[in-house]
DNA sequence: TTGTCTGCAAACACTTTGCACTTTT
DNA sequence: AAAAGTGCAAAGTGTTTGCAGACAA
């Protein structure tokens, strides 16, 4: 490991909001850009935290299977990323965001980012040497977080997320 | 990453057969050593590969119920560890045998291991840098493997892990 | 107007649980 | 004989789907 310890995060640059590049996926698509579609884009866009469909369909009061199916599409055009966080599907943004990793406490349930550039010359070096094309990955490092370690927790299950 | 392309993968010294552990973690927590409990182990320590609850009560003919609540004495008991791969929940063998990652093929779904060292420094210097306590980590990197991108594999779907 | 979307409820896939019976200790 | 395990079927989860009415193009 040379580079050693820079696991800091920044953005990076992109062309169009989320909203415009959701709106820009669905017209290629032939698919129609609802009110439905927008109030999604546009309440998930305002937060920055992970979240689940559930949280999401309870905040907007919306149907699950439409929130479910926004979802899909926002991951579709790139805007989210999808992961499984125990047996929970949690998504995060992707667009305008580096590639980044998570640390996950197994206490109460926090995610914490950071990234790694090493990470990716491993990804790099590993794959060459099994003629693999990688095209994504997921790291993450289950632990207690140092909140949960020094009991100053609000709650064993604070904000799930 | 100073190491740099060591990958390779090798056993760790253990005092006990699978079996023989399983037993002992059974008369620890005061669970019965059952024929039924017996058979899985076996059946599971004979094979090197990932594999699912409906795969194995497949093979062993055993109601699911009891294939479920065995795995999760394993899974307690240090001998299996238990991962998402997309929608399923697959098992593989923990005891033994050192941490290690994985390249997941999204065309067939095959899974290659490999292990570094620099992944473990990496998780070292981020959550010293968090003052997290690191209990385990994945790294699943998704791509596709030689055999698909020559089209040499067999069928795109095959063994399923 | 036409084709897509939405919400609902039903369907799903996977996992867990309640219960009567069986096995281990 | 007591305590725990097993199989079955029923109940849970979380996600997807069929369909009739609503909406965008």
């Amino acid at each position: 490991m040379a580079a050693g310890t820079d696991f800091s995060l920044g953005t990076v640059e992109v062309a169009l909001t989320p909203q415009a590049r959701f709106e820009e996926y669905l017209r290629a698509r032939g698919k129609k850009i609802t009110q439905s579609r927008l109030r999604i884009v546009e309440h998930v866009s305002r937060q920055h935290d992970h979240f689940d469909a559930d949280k999401l369909a309870g905040e907007l009061k919306a149907s699950k299977a439409t929130v479910y199916r926004a979802l899909g599409d926002m991951v579709a055009a790139g805007l989210l990323r999808q992961m499984e966080i125990g047996r929970r599907k949690v998504y995060e943004h992707d667009y305008g965001y580096p590639q980044h990793e998570h640390l996950h406490c197994t206490a109460c349930d926090k995610l914490i980012e950071f990234s790694s550039a090493d990470l990716m010359q491993i990804r790099d070096a590993v794959s060459r040497q099994h003629q693999f094309r990688p095209q994504s990955h997921t790291l993450i490092i289950s632990g207690i977080c140092a909140d949960c370690r020094s009991g100053r927790s609000k709650s064993r299950h604070q904000d799930r997320v």
